[in-house]
DNA sequence: TTGAAAGCGTTACCAA
DNA sequence: TTGGTAACGCTTTCAA
């Protein structure tokens, strides 16, 4: 029974229920719910119970209507990393969409840590959410079949390897790669470096088999750089390409899976004294809003996030209201070369 | 009664009740109520309780729990616009904050329409949040009183000033104010152009009157540049900008109430062909993650986003658990000066 | 088209 | 300490 704290309980004034209206109007509460929501009543009864409503003010109570219908009419948001600056803006931009199809979004962040992923999942999913929205850490995981039996997912950057009935979202890599080598191949480096996330490949994201496949294609040499993923500690990220992207027999040109990797290039590349694009070319492969910013020699990988969300947020809401399948959708890269991004050294 | 789509009805096993967990003890559901919540009863009925609650693999329904109890466990926060990126991380962050206290996070973005924050208010609100964090777009509105009335709030960036009851996170924008005067007056500046939002200047962001007092005080002329907040179209920002700061007897220095404004000044002064610093410092007000990178010349204050996120859920779920009550904290600024941000131009 | 009644799964009051 | 029972406010079935 509603108890609410002392400070709080005076001043809520009640809100009018379905019951209030029902009795304002002379009909039962059925009648009235039905009327509310347009699913059935003659246009008189129609009439009389919005003009009671409004009069009343009523609004509806949704976790009522959660508890009664099974759907709570929001969509649960989980992410893997908010630190990373794109997921960020991904996860921004799902709950505007979201808001703006009349959804809440109920949003929230594994922060990197796959087991928190897990544990948060269950959680999410006790609130009863229409549907899901996952920028997964690790598709592999075995929860997501049962997850995707129980409630429509759509799986952004990866498809859930074990839940096949889950949409997906995912980034056509093999283009995307493509272009960049043969951007990179162009300017002429032969030897560069590809700094991406330590988490094991993917099925949507075989990021070194596509490495090997394209320095193959382009007669080029390839030092993978294993980096953690972002996180709030920028500097270790900076330590660790310092290193990796220092020395004698240095790279001269880093590719890099993550925006959140090619600011921590550019910082690194700052500490070793090392001009950009002069000395090292920097790609991305996100484009971030400000990547025009961060560096002249930033080129980087547009994947549109409009489109993403647009696709993610849709087809989700198609399945949750119409029922209709879910299914992958591929999303195209757009290089975007910003200034001058070589020349390649003449050095070796 | 519960439908759910023909594709996933199925699917779903059927959760395990209160009632469920009663039955296999053999005791009443309320009973079994108050043992998992550890309200009450002895150690050995506890102790039934939990196992049977593990073996059967029972997890409490928030929605019917938030239904007969009238707490959601669920914080709404709403922000302006998360375009702007520091409001961006601000809610991310916030909603990170809050899932490490046990509470989900409602997010909402008004978008830059303080009509659509009403809207949005009126929905949040239905879904009886236990309280809610707001970075408001118009923290004059009268709505304010009644809702600070009816649950906890906290503002964050602007005291509400119809809601004396609400609780409010500020910075004090008078010493960040008087310590980037000082430093832009140390290296030389006479003449400064202070971007800032088009909006009311606010209670707590007396934004002109404080540009007015310090430039009297450090001798400086001053232009005020008003822009519109972040938007999704970049491109007109810093058309407005460059226009500003393009021409003749241009300042030698920009102010930026906001990164993003700040941001929209070094796009500017780029397509203006000014060299930052050497034609034109650059100061932002926030010190989002990559002002580091963005410009050899930006300058920020740091109010440490850290700082501000605990102040606001702490003393929110104080107030919420514990029926503590709301007070004002004011967070300090550091600024932070990166690189070389002067030497002040030398001509007149 | 309308309504009565049975839930939905908890919590909280009050009596035992 | 425990249990019965009445909410909480809505949706949905089924009969009128």
């Amino acid at each position: 029974m509603a108890v609410g704290g002392a400070t709080y309980a005076h001043g809520v004034p009640k809100r009018p229920t379905l019951q209030d209206v029902a009795d304002a109007v002379g009909l039962a509460p059925a009648t009235v719910s039905y009327a509310l929501r347009g699913e059935r009543g003659s246009a008189d009864t129609l009439a009389r119970v919005q003009a009671a409503a409004t009069a009343l003010g009523y609004q509806i109570n949704p976790i009522a209507a959660a508890l009664a219908s099974g759907r709570s009419r929001t969509v649960a948001v989980l992410c893997g990393s908010t630190r990373d600056l794109w997921q960020q803006s991904l996860t921004a931009d799902l709950a505007r969409a979201l808001l703006a199809e009349g959804r809440h979004a109920l949003v929230a962040d594994a922060d990197g840590h796959p087991e928190r992923e897990e544990a948060l999942l269950a959680k999410l999913r006790d609130q009863r959410p229409d549907g899901l929205l996952v920028a997964p850490l690790d598709p592999f995981a075995a929860q997501w079949e049962e997850l995707a039996r129980q409630l429509p997912v759509v799986a952004i950057g990866d498809r859930l390897a074990e839940a096949p009935s889950a949409g997906a979202v995912v980034f056509d890599n093999a283009r995307g790669f493509a272009q960049v080598f043969d951007h990179l191949a162009e300017l002429g480096h032969r030897r560069i470096a590809v700094v991406l996330p330590e988490r094991p490949s993917t099925p949507d994201r075989p990021a070194e088999r596509l490495v090997a496949r394209e320095a193959r294609r382009c007669g080029m040499s390839v030092d993978l750089v294993r980096t953690a993923p972002a996180t709030a500690d920028a500097d270790t990220m900076t330590d660790h390409l310092a290193t990796a992207l220092g020395g004698r027999d240095r790279p001269t040109a880093a590719f890099c899976l993550t925006d959140s990797f090619a600011f921590a290039v550019l910082r690194a590349a700052r500490r070793l004294g090392l001009e950009v694009p002069g000395d090292l070319s920097v790609v991305g492969f996100e484009d971030v809003e400000f990547a025009d910013l961060a560096g002249p020699g930033l080129t980087t990988v547009d994947w549109g996030r409009g489109a993403v969300v647009d696709a993610a947020v849709g087809q989700l809401l198609a399945a949750v209201d119409d029922d209709e399948p879910l299914r992958t959708v591929t999303i195209s890269p757009r290089l975007v070369v910003r200034g001058t991004t070589g020349p390649a050294p003449s050095r070796s």
